[in-house]
DNA sequence: AATGAATGAGGATTCATTCAT
DNA sequence: CATGAATGAATCCTCATTCAT
């Protein structure tokens, strides 16, 4: 009733990124033709470039929604951590592992893409502004959850540990168990992310939480 | 016209390894093409497909060396251990910090690929040998890992934790980091590789080495 | 560099089978490049591949209309042998001639096309629709002319023959002789591929009309 | 003792001959690569080139053979002819399918080179001696037929009819029905190829012998 | 004489992108 | 807004031929 000109515009183009995620996925940036996403999307071809500048802008464009999804949840745990709403360290780092994980299911695909992103090298004109939003948005999760380990520290969840490389550690494991787990589900077809996950998180907890006299 | 310069074959085939790999990481498989393989090999087109089925092959062929390398850093890190060589569970985590961070630096390129490798679904044909023995190679490794692991809790050296996921944690870890990393230092040009790795397993270790009385 | 002038797509595909025609005579099938068709038809080669599947599909697809064409012309003859049009032996024989010369004539590079197509083996895949979509038209002109051959025996103008060896003698002499006049015409110029026919068709007629009282 | 390596030349030739029709035969001119000839030969693809000045040539030489089968066949018809050794019209028109067919079975794939080349266009250099050679030995089997057939109108066997055409008729049938029995053959496996030839002169031979009163 | 490694032109096919309708 | 026919650059791969050994 307001705008809905602006309003389907949206819908078409979240149908075409719904279409891009699927087909992505399955066969990779480089073996899916823009035809293909077309097709799934129920347009044309030509359409999609109505919508986007060009296939590279689709694919890039993945990663925002999942990019802010993790960017909201990581926000959502430093508001916890200020409103010390973790009692125990293990709660704590049970906390960012929800986060991180709330924002998986809400969009795997997404993280996958990001992934393949992070490989890197798949794009030679590296310098457009979608480009630039993701990476923006990339670093400012960074500060937020850096922000977040740092508060803790101070509240005294925490020992006092270097944040920035535990950050990497904690998003790097994040991503690192995923690839793998990942791999290996497409062979022995069991799916072990979320355990394994768990089972990391508990460990890197117990590594970095207490003062340990054995230390 | 022609030099048909003949050339050891095992020389000619790592000297289009090299190139590939070179090429191969700088832009990515599906940027590359053949013809700049051999044109950084300072060889003809034809000559690639001397020596490599075809494209494909020649990508995934750049895996299995560093494959293989860490199969041998893994299982010297087995036979130390049960030399009893290591005395103290943080030696022995270090120790594998070790051997990876030895293969990685053995196969910087090789690695990567691994990682590009693992997110798959880039390469439709993957019923060939190659792939066979990618995968069997792979699974190899985490079998010594895993032995390493166990060992290692039968010597006292780690209190009883569960080998399976720690040993895809300490995997996924290790890619991880380097994977986000990797992708930071583009932007960043600071490496931060082997210091984040570093301390990722210290706290590893301390995570999982000693009895704790808080848990 | 871009001119989608959009165009009739039956009027497109004829364009195309007119000029692929043409190049594959001169050339041969093997000597004829995508290219070459495309720049006779006044388009891209990309567009052929909007309208055949392959190159193989181009060459195949040319046979269809003359082996059409064959099969209408078998079926008036048929009708008019029904019907009693022919008073005597020698009048439907030169009725049988005058329907494969007219199919010729209708399209003399689809003749030689099917010739090229007869001498096989140059198709490894050979298990696409169109392959079996020829073989079937082929069956069908075969049943047809023996019909015709049956129809006339019962109707007393030729003698009682075997009609399955006479209606694969008849079929072999028309490609046969159009085979070696076309090769010998490539050399001496000189055109002997009707009136040699004619020839063949009334010894053939005379030798297989009457109840000859030598025999 | 003699000249053992002029005979060990033309074994080789003729050992290169051999292979090269196997693999021409079943795969086609173009899809033979002038490896598979050698392997199959059981040298090396250079050898080749010692004995053959290209792929061409090693492809038409094989028709000479054949084709001079086929001069010395129609000469020892002609001579027969010349000494009365057919009493029959008939006799003598069994007498030239069974010069044909001596041929034929002599070496069936030569023939069917020799039908591949008729169909012509698949050479573009159609100028060396090689093609000049084949062109006038098979002129010379026209006029040995024609002048068999001259000189049996002569001794009265056969009715006047003009010899040129009838050759080309001849000729043309020959090679016709043997095409048409062939392509079928591959698809039903029932071999009518010499049945249908029988059938074939017999019909020609009514055609043609007797001054039929009819006419 | 024989080899087979090396060459590189050649060609089929794909697909991102444009633009007339 | 939407379409989809048309484009043509790009690229993998084959293979006839050469020539150092």
């Amino acid at each position: 009733m307001k705008k809905p000109r602006t309003k389907n515009r949206d819908v078409r183009f979240q149908e075409i990124q719904a279409a891009a995620k699927m087909v992505f996925l399955q066969k990779g940036y480089n073996n899916t033709s823009v035809e293909e996403i077309a097709k799934k999307a129920g347009i044309s071809k030509g359409t999609i470039y109505l919508y986007f500048k060009n296939k590279q802008e689709v694919y890039i464009a993945l990663m925002m929604p999942v990019l802010e999804e993790i960017g909201r949840e990581l926000v959502k745990l430093e508001n916890r951590v200020k409103k010390h709403k973790y009692r125990t360290c293990e709660e704590f780092f049970k906390g960012i592992l929800k986060a991180l994980w709330h924002s998986y299911e809400y969009d795997p695909e997404g993280i996958k893409t990001l992934l393949a992103f992070l490989q890197g090298n798949h794009f030679s004109a590296m310098s457009n502004e979608t480009v630039q939003k993701i990476n923006s948005r990339a670093q400012a999760n960074y500060e937020t959850i850096r922000e977040a380990l740092s508060h803790s520290i101070k509240l005294g969840l925490m020992r006092k540990v270097k944040v920035a490389p535990l950050a990497d550690f904690i998003w790097g494991t994040f991503l690192g168990v995923i690839e793998v787990e990942e791999s290996k589900f497409r062979i022995t077809k069991k799916n072990h992310i979320f355990s394994t996950l768990k089972y990391a998180f508990s460990i890197i907890s117990e590594g970095v939480c207490f003062i340990n006299n054995n230390q």
